[in-house]
DNA sequence: CCTCAATAGTCAGTCTTACTGACCAAATCC
DNA sequence: GGATTTGGTCAGTAAGACTGACTATTGAGG
């Protein structure tokens, strides 16, 4: 490829992580966790989310959503509570064991990120990632 | 989210130059491409490519890769050819229908990297396309 | 209040797109 | 010139996505 074009690269960065993060997943015990698994629990948040919001996010249905979910809840990742607020809906929130998991993959972002800037260098990195933070202005529909 | 990982914000980013070009490719009338026929299509070069380096490239099985090529090949966006220099190898190049798809695609991807390059201004858009370039250094396993 | 459209979620069934394992034929190594 | 590697296919299976139909609750209008 002469000139690849900025969201193949930006593909192949985001792949790059989403590999290292489950690898140390994998290597920390957490041998049932399928990629489509972490990609939904990697939007939960602490106050809890509902399906239909991870399924927007994700951009997938609602159906497959409540497929991940509930594989999630059966492997002790997290749970499902009453919402308080809309007694059709329930809040996913992380179990206790969600918690150790996501310890392990916000320390290898972390790492990957000082890679990154050690790479480019503070000052760039910081361009950087001002740029991304800007572009998703126009490339996020949901905020 | 707070601060999200650059790896989520690229990630949002790719997919979303993915869903435009996957739209107007639609629009065009070719609605026999499905997500994943595209993209082991958008790894074929001019020179012809081999099954087994789409399947490296795309980070798939060589078994996958072929029954992508086989699809293209069946909805006539792609041909086989012999390999002249390996017997055993045969060399995936676009046939004529292919041809008139890339184009659809090219010329969104470059519309997005106008888009883009208006929203940052040139100087900063240049800085990111090298920030990228160079942080493939170190997260693409193949070059 | 009381209907009625919208929303949150589930159930059932299907298709796409991966995977593993076994295998063949040509190329390359020693 | 036999053994190993490489390019690729065939067969079978599983994960993960989709559509469509359905229930229960909410919230807005009359």
């Amino acid at each position: 490829m002469a000139d690849p074009h900025p969201a193949l690269l930006m593909f192949i960065g985001a792949r790059y992580v989403e590999q290292r993060v489950s690898e140390a997943v994998l290597a920390a015990g957490y041998d049932d966790l399928t990629p489509a698994m972490a990609r939904a629990a990697a939007r939960l948040r602490d106050d809890g989310i509902r399906v239909t919001e991870i399924a927007e996010q994700a951009r997938i249905t609602k159906q497959s959503a409540s497929v991940l979910v509930d594989l999630l809840e059966r492997a002790s990742y997290v749970e499902r509570v009453p919402d308080p607020a809309d007694a059709r809906a329930r809040l996913v929130v992380l179990a206790p064991r969600g918690r150790e998991v996501q310890k392990v993959a916000r320390r290898v972002e972390r790492a990957i990120e000082r890679e990154w800037t050690r790479h480019l260098g503070a000052e760039r990195m910081a361009a950087f990632k001002a740029a991304l933070t800007d572009l998703r202005e126009i490339t996020d529909p949901y905020r």
